[in-house]
DNA sequence: CTATATGTTTATTATTATTAAAGACAGAAG
DNA sequence: CTTCTGTCTTTAATAATAATAAACATATAG
């Protein structure tokens, strides 16, 4: 009933392959030395001596730290699990709200959710509230969480927010210096565009990691946490999308490559007004394709 | 150790104010009619009565729950403190940044500031976590919060971001058609934007609360949960930072003014062009106070 | 005598155990 | 058959606790 002592429990091991690496009767360095080296606090080093002097591995005298015996299979320690970090968490968790297709206005459950995602509620809990910010969950007045996000509505929202900001991007760019490294990028992109196009008919698949290093590209432009916070949230909803809208996909995609294309070529004509008509119609095509993958999805459940 | 029986002692008060309204002898509601009145689980009412008869204040027998004597003051239960909800711990935690001046890179202590701010240590943690999504404040590695914003970076990103959003509303607002609301309420503002002016010199300080009401009106236009949650955080920087920038704050206030009007002029003429070209030099200016009251402060500290 | 090492204490966080509250279910009473 | 109550289960909020980090004090080697 307390924190994990993964730290010990490594740090420990950690000094046994130390020990292992030196003869029998050596010195290990100072506890300042050894923490540092270890990357921990000298108190965690301060146990694993303490555990390793009991275990007669080292013997404790004084200031001299000496290895009296090699380390035996056993002697390592097993630590806790290891819980998954926040941003493994995200992912995790958006990708079971989309592809359980888990429908709005469910209850979630902090204790069950937790244990399937193997974490502390108490992450679990915090990692809900900081989404609760981009609404995709509400909390309920008096305890628990309930899934607001993927409506129709959230979507349009999204898509009309992601084009604000994209818009402004597309902008920016198309006002960039020719020595500017994006040109090179979109160079380099557009060939792999072509190059998918020759092979659309069997690699269609590959179009949504494409497209996600196309849009990245070209907000990467914009030197702005906010607009990068949301490029998190934006990418992931559509891209788990367009991953499971299967009608049509060798169309869409290929289409949607053109777009891409007549938008390098507009951006590549210092057009602000062409580069942002482009823009505007190939985020109204994204827009529409996320919200019938909404709409089939809602008719399957 | 556990959680706070507030909802338990309330209803006991509320129990006892019920049994005063009514005679001895008399009797009390079911225990459903009860819960539903005082909003409470079943269970809450049902300690709380259990409470009231070991008090012998009420007799249950089986179903009926008669009233057997007046309360007297010693009856009445005293709750724990109560908490602050998650919105109010929002302004003045960042009135307490605002305010103290409290310098990029502080260590938050969560136990310290949870008594502080009379919450519980783990509302404060949830806090910072969505806080986080602002890039206001940054978890370190192992544990631990360091307060990150409010650098000079941080308020051009924040500026610049609030131009892209504002922008987009103002140029939504020219489209709409006449008989929209905010065309009465933008001549409203204008009648109370040239009051103010009249009277400048004495209420110059009258400014902010309108400030704040104009670009609300203007971005209210726009239905979009994510421009709004922005909105809430972009408002309070500058709300506050305006606030406390006391330099030439009569002058500034007056110009910024004119900039309104002609805003709401261009506005008024439809015409999108102009209208975004006054909006982006008022956010200019709004960029170029919040940058200077950062640095004057940066100065003081 | 100074710099570095160790011993000790304190502060702070992450996690668990515990309790309050909510809700579900079934049987009893009208 | 409906409404009420007794019992039980589930869940979330908080306090307690162990792990860690860091600060401070003391000792020792060069």
């Amino acid at each position: 009933m307390a924190r994990t002592n993964t730290r010990f429990v490594e740090a420990h091991n950690q000094l046994l392959d130390l020990c292992d690496s030196l003869k029998v009767g050596d010195f290990l360095p100072s506890e300042n030395a050894l923490s540092a080296q270890l990357d921990v606090s000298r108190t965690v080093i301060r146990s694993a001596l303490a555990r390793l002097d009991e275990q007669a591995i080292i013997v404790l005298d004084g200031r001299d730290k000496i290895i009296i015996r090699r380390s035996r299979p056993a002697d390592r320690l097993e630590g806790p699990p290891v819980l998954l970090s926040l941003e493994e968490l995200e992912s995790r968790f958006l990708d079971w709200v989309l592809r359980m297709d888990v429908p709005p206005g469910t209850a979630l459950n902090v204790a069950q959710l937790s244990k399937e995602f193997s974490v502390a509620t108490h992450t679990l809990q915090e990692f809900l509230s900081s989404l609760s910010r981009f609404g995709i969950v509400v909390r309920r007045p008096r305890g628990g969480w309930v899934l607001d996000g993927f409506t129709t509505d959230y979507a349009v929202e999204l898509s009309d927010f992601r084009t604000v900001l994209e818009l402004n991007s597309v902008r920016q760019l198309a006002a960039l210096p020719p020595e500017h490294d994006i040109w090179a990028q979109l160079d380099a992109l557009e060939q792999e565009h072509l190059s998918l196009l020759t092979r659309i008919d069997a690699d269609f698949h590959d179009f949504s990691p494409l497209d996600e290093k196309f849009h990245a590209a070209i907000n990467g432009v914009v030197s702005n946490r906010f607009v990068k916070e949301f490029q998190k949230i934006i990418s992931l909803v559509f891209h788990y999308h367009f991953q499971w809208n299967k009608s049509n996909e060798r169309e869409r995609n290929e289409s949607a490559i053109q777009e891409h294309l007549t938008l390098i070529d507009a951006l590549r004509s210092r057009d602000a007004d062409k580069a942002e008509a482009a823009a505007r119609r190939h985020l109204a095509t994204s827009k529409q394709t996320l919200l019938t993958s909404l709409q089939t999805h809602h008719h399957a459940s």
